[in-house]
DNA sequence: AATGAATGAGCATTCATTCAT
DNA sequence: GATGAATGAATGCTCATTCAT
């Protein structure tokens, strides 16, 4: 006779409140009525359902890291090494499907979050060692690969945080879409490649 | 007979003591006790000679962005475009002398604050759209410019910010350095330019 | 399964919480920890329920203007016009069953609350007007209505929030219950009528 | 070599500065910085020349009180009891030359603080006793007094602090000049006497 | 006399967390 | 599981008063 638990489903329902509080707010502003509320619950529910406020932060951004990674394994379909490490890029910065405002502007918040709370900054470089080495065994497995791969590795994190940054600050900073397509050039810089396109009009 | 006024110098040791504490806490958990303690003062004069905590913030956003400008113009000795450019690039990412962990962790949470504060986003937004018309025009000042100088500005501001957050947040992730070196590479592939350099020495 | 609200009761306890305290104190004194005590309930609560301490005040006057009208309709049993303009002196003003010291002082501190609070401003503003139109009608039913019934009706309400005020703060000025007595002959001399008893005995 | 003091003038600014200050806000939120700047001083000069703002509330009641009585004096060239009394009413109500709506909120905001700060009670107390002595003896001046001059005395100064509640809480209640003209028609009816021109016209 | 900085207590309000129902 | 009331600590801000200059 007992009810079915519903449990996953309420933390995720809650888990999904937070991302959409915080990106408007932060985490610091992201209260635990106003993550009910966006969840639909009540607050009581909240703390039935995790123990901590930080609980549910640590469960959001584990959840963001594995979106991107899923995202990135829908795009690899080829097994250029050079299209795969297109395909990265794209998984993180390409605009339209998969794409998510709110998401971005919460992982933001959550860049910041990983400065202060230990847990959630233990998350975090967990997070970006995990996709530097990625990023550097994509880089070894070019024909040419660069001088230094962890550092070109760190570069193109950096600049996909930052495009995080400048979307969710500054939208009209730059046409929706540059991102990706600026870090593509920015990664033949790396590697000491000239480009094609440009290369056919030297000045 | 009127007693002379410190306020200037009393309201310099607060932006500090606000830069200090919230390179640690961030701005919400910078309160105003910690902020006084860190200024070497009491709690009430914070509010004597601020009218407002957002104010201390504000005044605070104006300073780093004048402390940027002023090392880009110490750096610029040079007429080539090229080194304009690449000075640029120093002043914001070079380390050693000028660098300062504590103002750039502070930075990462003055991005993340301008989400959520008015008055810090516009404040922010003006200084990014500031600096992408200053990066614009040393890409356009070059031989070879880009040929979409807007995305190129905004990539290379991405990347900057980007270098900050990961620098505060996970900064074992690359040697201290990195960034400078790699967002020249980086600006070179933006620009369509090989590098003759690393061309010759493949790995 | 749902815990029952018992919002309106506590709601009800802050309100005359607020009334005790702002009889002896005024409306700044009146802290929400002291309220909260007259109420019986912890500080936290009084937020729980409501939004500002402003809100308690604006619940309390509407309350208090409704317990005064609400006195006029029990006085009120009688077709007589003059005895229907008696019965509202009456019930402002007799002293016996349903006077409350403790709501006079606390009117008189939301009269002048009134010149400070735009929004007790408001209300206090309606509520004397529609009290002056009240008065207003019951002059005009009158077998010889006041040559100016607007004027005639404003004069009866500043005495009776006159003698509100002196009965808070000079209680010995004059014996209890002067104040319905002497607006009733007040009234006549607003009339325009003598008095046949007082002309019979002239000292 | 000593200067000549100035402190009576200075004093005399800064009764000045609470009473312009108080009749916007109140007591409790006329800051001594605020009553400064009105009176054209230094926040600190305020405590040189008075012990607390307290004292300053005191003796602007007392000030305030003695206005009143002046004007008083100044209407009264007549000899007849009953020009006496009106020539008292006129001084308290009439508008023209000497009414000032800054001391009429201000007034209204001293009867408030008498109920709370017992030294403001004792002189406000002081005050209506004095006054209602000198109305009782114009009362028992006239012709025909009234059966209890106590109470009649009472009921006029009732009125009367009526009027400046309303006028300064509800201004267009009842055109200027409503008051005296009304409290006029009232006192007659306090003395049971009826009015000469509504005589002419009995229902 | 005068100035304005400094202090510290007090206040309304917020909010994570707990818990009775 | 679920609800929403309850708690209490924390925080930004105000302000009378003091005091060094």
């Amino acid at each position: 006779m007992s009810r079915p638990s519903n449990t996953q489903a309420r933390r995720q329902q809650i888990i999904d409140g937070l991302l959409q509080v915080m990106a408007q707010r932060g985490y610091e502003r992201a209260t635990i009525a106003a993550i009910a509320e966006a969840a639909g619950l009540t607050p009581g529910l909240v703390h039935y359902h995790f123990p901590s406020k930080l609980a549910v932060l640590l469960e959001l951004v584990e959840q963001l890291a594995g979106r991107l990674n899923s995202r990135f394994e829908r795009l690899q379909r080829d097994d250029s090494p050079r299209a795969r490490l297109e395909a990265f890029i794209d998984s993180r910065l390409a605009s339209g499907e998969g794409a998510d405002p709110a998401a971005v502007a919460c992982w933001v918040a959550v860049g910041t979050e990983a400065l202060r709370q230990p847990e959630v900054g233990e998350i975090y470089r967990r997070l970006m060692l995990s996709q530097k080495e990625q990023v550097e065994r994509l880089l070894l497995a070019l024909p040419t690969p660069p001088a230094c791969p962890a550092e070109a590795a760190a570069a193109i994190l950096a600049t996909i945080e930052g495009c995080y940054q400048l979307a969710a600050a500054v939208p009209d900073l730059a046409p929706p879409g540059f991102a990706a397509r600026s870090l593509h050039a920015m990664t033949r810089g790396l590697l000491g490649e000239g480009s094609e396109v440009r290369r056919t009009e030297p000045s």
